[in-house]
RNA sequence: GCCGAAGUGGCGGAAUUGGCAGACGCAGGGGAUUCAAAAUCCCCCGGGCUUUAUGUCCCUGAGGGUUCAAGUCCCUCCUUCGGCACCA
């Protein structure tokens, strides 16, 4: 990645975590707090590393169109941090010495409303344009307040600013617009200096309110001026007072605007984006070292890729204060591997979430020496069928982990694009409104209903519960159930060990019937449920109920005949594979017992047959102007013309259709009749 | 403020494509069995009304709409949760 430029060594104000003692990167600060230890975050100025994410973030905006089978909310949050947005670049100049100020704007249809223009208080620029006037001192001392502010709280109470005693020039009509710095304005964001348009920007339009600035309004719903704003109108609209662009609406202006002042090289179209690149230097021991030396003569060298990895030094002393690899001088004093001269290695590791963002490819070569992994084996292995985690890494390590499987990708180590085809993200367990995690500790410890009903009672109640997408409030109620279901279904089959041996286990289906259709159709509809639950929708509690609902059928079932003894020891056998995945132990114990030599892990999942997906009879719901009025049994697929002849037949129908107009009837085969009468 | 998701009995939840709302389970009520209990089994269990039955009306946060038919589609609003939050 180095050697692509695609992690590199800058100075900036970064994310401090003084309880860490390390730094952080966007992503893992929430509210200006810390996403491990929730202390208050501080802005320091240091050196760090970076991996060049912002190079990816088209791709991986573009790419998530691929991910058909990702929660969308998830998806969003991603959009939402790349924070792509479209617009133009203007190159404003300063007024005495016509340097350009270029501006970020994404509406340059408000171009002539421009007022004022307003440069981040930690830009060079502001330091440089007051430096030796009698502003200086009062500029330096606003800055100053300013950046001790915390970042989210920065210009809460209010937007704060001075006027710098400088003009700008405007682009497009030459006039001298005055210069402010203000506190609402980000310095990381577009280039840190900003056109402000009060008539159209309600920042814009409270900053203007309080200094006395002018407010021109160039936008209206019809071209027309309003007589005075009470507010900012951000809409779009039709330009007026703005030259030969007034009358235009709102999106013509802005690509008319940006084409002249690309004509007169004032301006160009451009793109900007929220995401930032990744800051992954931590001062902690327990990460994977940077891999380079820093050397006097030669700068940063990169250790030799045959010497990789880089092993953390055991020789290190633990005192809770600062970075302990800087206690172990045999990691620290190397040679230069490029002049062999003194060198010292880098001191600082790297985020976890490095080595989060490619494990599952090395999961699939976990003890190759040589490399990271071996191509053939990711790519037949790789990317992951089913990933689930928890939503909080939406734009952490599943944003890490696209990235980092991208530049793999380039760098000719996969040839995959994505790494998780699909997502799944399973919902929080709050106990009194508490989270359970693994980072924050879990509040419920199903040990105690282990200890007194089993662990497949506790594992049965857990699937039961919810579908595991949902957030879940743990209660205990409902467990008895699930132990009453285990006992219910062990004393069925346990029951019918000697039907179950004597059977052979084969399925057949002879005459025609009733109590046989019934019970067949009852454990192919069942299984299909089961199937499609488990393997479709991960929808586990469903799964749960069609067993029990099987169950409780086969519970007041006796066979008769030796056909129906036959059908009922498959449906047996069947009910105990289905039911293995959610109570393990229990069904391996029953298994054996029924006598069977393979073990069920060895035992493949039954297949349907469609054939008995339905039965000969069907309920047929009868409506009348949307209303049920009443229910028949007729046999399958019975045509319209067969069950009309029922309906009419129907005492109760007749009630409440004789003497009326039929306007229509509506039939659904096999399931409904509707008749509107006027 | 912006964006998103959700809202169904006393409770957890089901209804997969617009077609019987409340599957399955919990809690609750009644009964059987028992000397008694545990365990088990059976019945009832959204609400109202009445003539208590194969009766009738209402019910999926609220209000409107589309449709023969809406928990499901559309619009407005409310509430809860999640994300972003001076991003120009």
């Amino acid at each position: 990645m180095y050697k692509k430029g695609l992690a590199y060594k800058k100075k900036a104000a970064i994310n401090w975590c003084p309880a860490c003692d390390t730094v952080l990167a966007n992503e893992q600060v929430e509210e200006n707090r810390c996403w491990r230890c929730e202390s208050e975050v501080v802005l320091k100025d240091l050196e760090q590393w970076f991996f060049r994410i912002s190079a990816y973030a088209d791709e991986l905006l573009d790419d998530l169109q691929i991910l058909a089978n990702w929660p969308e909310k998830v998806k969003l949050q991603q959009r939402n941090w790349i924070g792509k947005s479209y617009g133009t670049e203007i190159y404003f100049r300063l007024a005495k010495d016509n340097r350009p100020l270029p501006i970020f704007t994404t509406r340059p249809d408000t171009l002539f409303g421009v007022t004022y223009v307003v440069i981040a208080p930690e830009h060079p620029l502001v330091k440089e344009l007051v430096e030796g006037k009698e502003k200086e001192r009062e500029v330096k001392e606003f800055v100053e307040k300013t950046l001790k502010e915390e970042k989210h709280i920065r210009g809460a109470e209010g937007k704060e600013g001075i006027f710098l005693d400088e003009y700008a020039l405007h682009p497009l009509t030459g006039e001298k617009i005055p210069i402010y710095t203000a506190n609402f304005v980000l310095m990381e964001y577009g280039t840190g200096i900003i056109m402000s348009v009060p008539a159209h920007d309600q920042r814009d339009y409270e900053f203007a309110q309080k200094y006395n600035i002018p407010v021109r309004q160039v936008i209206s719903e019809d071209g027309s001026a309003d007589e005075s704003l009470e507010a900012a109108y951000e809409e779009e609209g039709i330009l007026l007072a703005s030259e030969e662009f007034s009358g235009l609406p709102s999106e013509d202006a802005r690509k008319e605007i940006t084409r002249k002042l690309e004509k007169v090289e004032k301006g160009r179209e451009t793109v900007q984006y929220k995401l930032r690149d990744w800051l992954i230097s931590r001062q902690r021991y327990w990460g994977t070292p940077i891999p380079v030396v820093h050397c006097e003569k030669c700068g940063i060298v990169p250790v030799p890729e045959e010497d990789l990895p880089v092993e953390l030094p055991l020789d290190v002393e633990f005192s809770g204060v600062g970075n302990p690899l800087e206690t172990s001088d045999s990691f620290r004093d190397v040679s230069c591997p490029c002049c062999g001269g003194n060198g010292q290695r880098e001191m600082d590791t790297m985020d976890t979430f490095v080595d989060s963002s490619w494990y599952f490819f090395r999961y699939c070569d976990n003890q190759n020496t040589r490399a990271p992994f071996n191509k053939a084996k990711v790519d037949y292995w790789c990317p992951v069928d089913n990933y689930i985690g928890g939503i909080e890494h939406a734009i952490l390590h599943l944003l890490y982990a696209r990235f980092f499987t991208k530049v793999l990708r380039d760098i000719g180590l996969t040839e995959i694009d994505e790494p998780f085809t699909h997502l799944l993200t399973q919902g929080m367990v709050t106990k009194d409104g508490a989270k359970m995690s693994k980072s924050l500790g879990n509040t419920v410890d199903p040990g105690y209903i282990i200890e007194k009903y089993g662990a497949d009672t506790a594992r049965l109640f857990i699937l039961f519960a919810a579908p595991p997408e949902k957030d879940l409030e743990w209660l205990d109620s409902g467990v008895e159930g699930c132990f009453r279901f285990i006992n219910r279904f062990w004393r069925l089959i346990h029951g019918n060990i000697p039907l179950i041996q004597q059977s052979g286990g084969q399925e057949e289906y002879g005459g025609g019937e009733k109590r046989e259709k019934e019970l067949l159709y009852m454990m192919h509809s069942t299984l299909k449920k089961v199937t499609d639950n488990m393997e479709k929708r991960y929808h586990f509690n469903t799964c749960v109920a069609a067993i029990m609902e099987l169950v409780n059928y086969l519970g007041g079932y006796s066979p008769q005949t030796d056909n129906e003894r036959k059908i009922f020891a498959k449906a047996l056998q069947w009910s105990m594979i289905m039911a293995f995945p959610f109570i393990p132990h229990v069904v391996s114990e029953l298994w054996e017992k029924s006598g069977y030599k393979e073990p069920l892990d060895n035992y493949s999942w039954p297949e349907y047959n469609r054939e008995f997906l339905s039965m000969d009879d069907v309920e047929m719901v009868v409506q009348v102007n949307g209303k049920i009025r009443s229910k028949m049994t007729v046999s399958r697929n019975m045509s319209e013309e067969e069950v009309w002849e029922l309906v009419q037949k129907d005492e109760k129908i007749q009630r409440y259709i004789s003497g009326k107009d039929i306007v229509k009837k509506i039939f659904v085969p096999d399931k409904l009749v509707n008749i509107v009468v006027k």
